[in-house]
DNA sequence: AGCGCGGCCTGAACGGTGTTCAGGTTAGGC
DNA sequence: GCCTAACCTGAACACCGTTCAGGCCGCGCT
């Protein structure tokens, strides 16, 4: 069998629903695929940029239109849906917090765009965008009520200082 | 040579500083120590418990007085506290974080004190104990400035709930 | 139809990791 | 001076990510 790099992503979120993503190696997933460890290097340079890919599809698959209305009801929709795309998948959470460590901008630039758009200034957003990221990546286990409280706790701070 | 728990302990925060925690493994710690790998298995049951410990030794160094003020400022200086902990060695974020996903609650414990003291009922003070410990744990690499702006951010909205 | 190129894979190796265990050594208390 | 318990050895097991020379095979071009 011969395969291309969507084929091998797809086989790894596979791999990662069914058994986590400490059996998310390139040796199990080679064996899950039939074919020699090494073959997976001419689809990634190495693990990383596969669980970067992994992270990018699952992130991709979890996207929704997003009407906006206030500020603070987009940044609140943009965290709940990136929770939900997480929490779709086993360890989900764990991935995405594991490629966030050497992707720090990707998954802030919303957030951080949204609340330039609300009038905060750079420093703000930046710091904003993060904690709110950090929040949502730190808080996979809780109940969906102490996430909502978490979230509103920073969304006051937030409107405190914008209005 | 032959060595006590808070020995090895000691060496493998000099391994810390020195190269960082991804060298910290059970073998180069050995070797550090001239002794077999297996030898540390006596001393603690797995490297999670060595971590643990390590961590452990690293935040006891980091107590200081607690003198009482208001509550906000005593969160403060608790946040502020753990974060310089961090700081004192190379990784120490890392280490921290890392030894937190299995020991959840003590990090927390002190803060949620702290909060429930100042009046919050059980699940504000489950969830803002939460939020500050992974926000100081997420922004080590953060400058000082943004550190505490986002710490402020999370008490505003703490202090609004409460008062 | 035949040739060549490039994408995909093999097979084997290198150097690392955490962990286990039967047995040897050694220091301290009686 | 003996004995016990603490500490260590040496070797192995089963993994891990990564590299690389070489083989195969399908596709497009002539």
């Amino acid at each position: 069998m011969r395969y291309r790099r969507a084929d091998v992503v797809e086989r790894a979120i596979g791999v990662l629903d069914a058994h986590g993503l400490d059996a998310l190696s390139m040796r199990r997933l080679a064996a899950d695929l039939g074919v020699q460890p090494g073959a997976l290097y001419h689809h990634f340079v190495n693990k990383d940029a596969l669980l970067q890919a992994v992270a990018d599809e699952v992130l991709q698959r979890g996207r929704r239109p997003n009407e906006i209305v206030t500020w603070d009801a987009e940044l609140s929709l943009l965290c709940v849906g990136l929770r939900d795309a997480m929490l779709r998948h086993r360890d989900g959470a764990a991935l995405i917090a594991q490629v966030h460590r050497s992707d720090g901008e990707a998954l802030e630039q919303p957030l951080r765009a949204a609340l330039t758009r609300a009038g905060a200034d750079d420093q703000l957003a930046r710091v904003g965008a993060r904690s709110l990221v950090r929040f949502v990546l730190a808080h996979q286990d809780d109940e969906a009520d102490d996430f909502h409280l978490g979230l509103s706790l920073v969304l006051d701070g937030l409107r405190a200082r914008i209005a």
